[in-house]
Parts: C-alpha cells; structure tokens; sequence
DNA sequence: TTGTAAGCGTTATCAT
DNA sequence: ATGATAACGCTTACAA
C-alpha cells in the first residue's frame, strides 16, 4: 500500500511497465482502454513515480542549490522569492544552505549539492565577497563549477570566469552620497561593515570618490567599520556623537545598521533628519520599519533573484548566455533625509495595498 | 573526466567496485595498499558518489521539507534557522517552499516533495492555520502522512492526528493583555490579522478572556482586523484614530501590524507609550528596529525551529515521540509600553555582541 | 500499440 | 580481503 511502483501498476493493470511509464509521460500512444486502465491504479494507489530513479536515469533533477550567508537578513529572503517566482511554474526545488559566512559550512553544502546532483548553484556571500578569498577555496569553487552550472550572485572571485549577476554597488553608494550633497551636507560620515569584505570596501571607495568630485573629502574619524548588524549601527553612533565634531549626515553600509544609528540618535535626543541625515543600502524590509522611513538604495533584491536563476537555467539548457548581468541600483528617498516628505508620496506604495 | 563513476574508480585501481564501496564506506575490512590506491584515484577525481543512486537503494534521501507560508516575515526564516542548526551536523539538507499561503502552491510542493522522497516534512502556515480547512486538503495531509513523517507546526488539523509542535499563542496572547491591563490600562483594542486564520482568532479568545477575567470588555469599534501586513496596521490605526474615543493601548495581531500602527501613530503627533501603548507577537528583528523599541511576544522561533526538526527526526527513525510539544512563550517588555526603560536593560542583549 | 531487456550508479548479499 | 551479481524504480531502445 505504501510502496507502489510502476511494477505493481503495471502487473495490476496486465501490461507491462513500459506501458505504464508510456502513460505517466506521455511519451508514445496508448490505447484509450488501457490508458484508461493504468490512470485508475495510478489514482487508486496515489501512486507517485519516483524522482530519484528518473533522476539518475535522466541526469537532471529539477533541483537548485542556493547558498547564502544569512536568511535573518531580510535582502535574502527577497532574493530567494524572486528566484522562487520565476522558476515555480517549472517545478524546480530549491536547496536552501545557508553558510552564515562560514567557509567550512560553504564547502560542506556545496559537496552536499553535489552529491544530492543538483542542475545548478547560485552562491552568494560568503568567500565571493571576500577582499583576499582563499586560493583554495576559490578554487573549489571553480572545480566544482566545471561540473555544475553556477551563478555567483553580487559576487566575485579574482581570475575567475564564473557567471555572474550583480547589482552596481558602486553606482549604488554613488547615488546615495550624491544624495546627500544635493541636499547640502557638507560633513558626511560612514558607518558599518567588515573592512575585508567587498561589499564594505566598494562602498567606501564609491563614497570618498563622489565627495572628491563635489570638491569634499571623508575624516578618517567617521569612518566607523565594524560589521552588519543593528547592534554595531548603536555602537558606532554612540561613537560619532561623543566626537567634538559630528558630521550632518551619515551614509551607513545597510539598513540594518541604519536602524541601530537611527535608534541611538533618537535616545540622545536628535531630530532625523533635521540634527542628523542617515541613507541606507538594501531596501529591505527594515528601510519601511524605522522611523522615520529609511532613504536608502534598493538592490532590488526579488529582480536580482529572478534574473540570476534565469541565467542559471540558460546556462542548464547549454544555451549561451552573457558573463554578466548588471542591475541599476534605485536610489529611494524617505523622510530619513527629507523633512515633511509626505508619507503617502514616498516609495511605499507596497504598504498601499488593501487589507481585507 | 567530468562524470567519474565507482566502475572507473575500480578499473583504474585494477580492483572491483565493491572493494571501491567499502572503502567510500568502510563497511568491511580493506587491505590498507588498495584503499590508499582507491583513495588516491578518488582523490585525482575528485570522485563523489551519486546520492540518487545511493539513495534509491537504502530509501533515505537525508532531506528534509520545509513548507512555510512567507519567507518575507522574518519570523519563519527564524524558525528555518533553528531546524538548520539542529541538523546541520548530521549532513541533513532542506528543501525551501513557499506557498504564499495558497493552496495550490501547497499541493504542488507537497506533491514534489514526495516525488524527490524526502525523509520527512515540517509544515507550517496555509491550511493549517485555516478556522475551517476544506476536508479534500487535510485528506491530501493525511494521506502524505501515511508515507512521509510530517510535523505540523504552529498549525492544527480538526481530528487528526498529526505531530505536532507549538508555542500557545491563547497563553501569548493573555501575557500581552495582562500586561497592559497592569499597566493600568482599560481601554484596549486590537488591530490586525485575517478573521478566518486561527492565529487571529486563538489571540482575539484570549483577548476577550483576560479583559473579562480583569472586569473589562471589548469594544467592537475598537477590534479592527485586517491581514498581517505593515500597511494594515497604518490603515487600521488612521481608523482608529478617526473615532471619536480611542483606547489608551493596543494589542497587534503580529509585528508587521505594530509596525504600521506605531508609524501612523507618530504621524499623528502621538507619543508612545504616553498616548498609546503598543504590544506586538512574534519578537522578529522588527520589534527592535522600531522606535521605540516594541513589546512584544516571543515565540521562540529558533528554538520552535530546533524542536519541530528534532521531533521530526525521530518520527523519521522511528521512534516514539508524544504527539504535541507545546512551547510556553516570553513577554518580552520594551519600550513601546514602559516608557524611561533603560535601553541597555531591555532584552536587546542580541544587539550587544561586539562589532569588530 | 505493446513487451522485453538494458542501463542509470550505488550498496548489499553471497561466494570465494 | 575481495569479486560477481542482484537489487533499487524508472525510462528507452529495440523488437514484435
């Protein structure tokens, strides 16, 4: 009862297996009686064929690996859902490993994607994001990529000729800073990130770059590093404001530590934006959460997800497919840098929808 | 060179391919010349066995499901990470669906999970959560529960049997109201969520309880449902603000919603807690990225995650476990309701870790 | 239109 | 300690 296969089927409907497999895939013509016959078992059974056996018959698994660093930040889970929305109506299945930026955790799931003989990897975080990645590690991934079709998402690893999608981070940090001076601040400071990982470093040199254009440059005291989180956002605005010189504004590495800046200038007492201007980076959820609403970049996270798994299936189908993929980054004004923005104006529409 | 097999492993080692098994699995007893043979060709391939066919054999895929309604609300990426962290070790990998919390999306992963034979299925959101379950869909459960191991979390089916694993939200929901009835308010209301989800109703029972036990009642103008979103909460709270008296406190449905609510909140000059006290459920990253700071009810997603993954296991190995696990949640209090509560204080302690 | 048999890449059961 | 060989459940030539 619980272990039906085509055998069974086949034996209970007095035609061989063949017949069977013909009939679940359609693969050649059966006579309407039989057919007819086999689809009442299949139905009487639930019977379900087995994914593994066709799997190593046919070499494709309809199954994807996606690596990330972190799911409780919000940016992934999007871009998850955007890879998600495009490939569900084809039945694809994703493998969800996340690494939390751990290089040993990053080659135990890729040999697990491999082993379990996945069509395709999109990696992001972790070693592809790293200023000085590890010869060795990037060079598994390149072994494994001979092998596998993989998609580095807003990543990349020196010498390498992967695949890749990304967002134009420096454009990115160019907008908001740009922003920033537009609206007159002259004293702008930096606050958050990891000082070896891309993500932190392209940031700053697109930041320092477009204060140097405007005839500014950046003070070694505001530029705050430390890491991605909320907690290192507080910390480092306590930091700025015990200085005997704050600047007007602050561009901070990503919304998360855009909250914990926000949260700490509001515990001394300061107006957003009117004593202090804060821009984040991502667009996540959290961006709509603080208040005020976050001005910040979006990486435009779901497209990023959509337009990387597409790659990847081109790359699947063999078909040709461009190295790379650049997205525009959005620059979303929000009342963290303009008073008396009117709400209803902002980039929020997606709150704007009915609710039952 | 690209797709190595045990048989090429074996020819090349001059060996035969169950001598090659033996040595991949140290099952038996291997002359330790020909293992380092085999080893060192396994080695030079870079040889990894076909998990399809390995486990089209033994019947075990080391695969778990993870069927959840959104990934977008940090809640269930929360309750994802507990279930990775527990099994990481055991090589376990997961496959991630989401199912928007429509049904049909539900019976397609449900079917393709059966299809690519995983050892067992947590389930959460979407049919279970539904007052009133179409009778076809929980059959389908069932009937996938005969051959898979499935664990429903946060989530019932009307007489069945399932295991399952919960936090009791009538329990979060009386530690939410009790609090701000010995806060000293009488005047409470309750905004957010879907009438016909049980994660409404179960709280607005528990609601009506705790306010009737106290000597206090409901008021029907003051009880605005909606869906679980930021924009419901700002839209329900400009409602709530309109009527010509207002309660002193809410209770939201889930953070998204106090989220909205302590947003329109501001927008309208109040000061919270002083004018309105807000109560949110669910503790995600959210409650601390507001400002202030939100009360609210932890449902100790992690750990709901850790537990359901390891009831689970054992259904896997067969062993026997009791039907429900019921976890008690946390009030967790914040600035959204005390007001001069030291920051430092609060349960932000996760915002504390250093930051390079 | 249908059946037979080989093969996908493992592991397990026998022998030897 | 090692080797043949039969499964596992399916698809697909090739025959009939």
């Amino acid at each position: 009862m619980l272990d039906v296969t085509v055998y069974d089927i086949a034996r209970e409907a007095e035609v061989s297996v063949s017949t069977v497999s013909r009939v679940l895939n359609g693969t050649a013509p059966v006579k309407a009686s039989t057919r007819q016959k086999v689809l009442a078992l299949i139905e009487k059974y639930q019977f379900q064929p087995n994914g593994l056996a066709r799997s190593l018959l046919k070499k494709v698994t309809g199954t994807i690996g996606i690596v990330i660093p972190d799911i409780n930040n919000p940016f992934f889970p999007e871009v998850f859902t955007g890879a998600e929305n495009a490939l569900r109506e084809k039945g694809y299945t994703f493998f969800l490993c996340t690494t939390h930026g751990n290089f040993e955790y990053e080659s135990q799931y890729l040999a697990l994607l491999r082993e379990k003989q996945v069509d395709g990897i999109l990696f992001l975080g972790g070693r592809i994001n790293q200023r000085h990645c590890p010869p060795d590690l990037a060079q598994e991934l390149e072994d494994l990529n001979r092998r596998i079709p993989i998609v580095l998402v807003n990543g990349d690893l020196p010498g390498s000729s992967f695949h890749r999608v990304f967002i134009d981070e420096h454009r990115g940090a160019e907008l908001a800073t740009q922003h920033l001076i537009d609206l007159g601040h002259r004293h702008i400071g930096f606050i958050g990130g990891e000082p070896e990982i891309t993500a932190t470093t392209e940031k700053i040199a697109a930041f320092e770059q477009t204060l140097a254009v405007n005839g500014l440059s950046s003070r070694p005291e505001w530029m705050l590093l430390g890491d991605f989180s909320i907690g290192c956002g507080m910390r480092r605005m306590e930091e700025l404001l015990a200085l005997p010189e704050r600047p007007t504004a602050v561009f901070c590495v990503n919304d998360f530590v855009s909250v914990g800046v926000i949260k700490t200038a509001f515990d001394h007492g300061l107006r957003i934006p009117a004593d202090i201007a804060v821009v984040g980076f991502d667009d996540t959820v959290l961006a709509a959460s603080t208040t005020p609403e976050l001005t910040t970049i979006s990486q435009r996270s779901k497209e990023l997800g959509e337009t990387s798994v597409r790659v990847l299936l081109q790359l699947i189908q063999k078909r040709r497919v461009r190295k790379h993929t650049v997205l525009e980054p959005v620059l979303k004004i929000r009342r963290s840098t303009v008073d008396g923005l009117n709400a209803a104006a902002g980039q929020l529409s997606q709150l704007s929808e009915p609710c039952g």
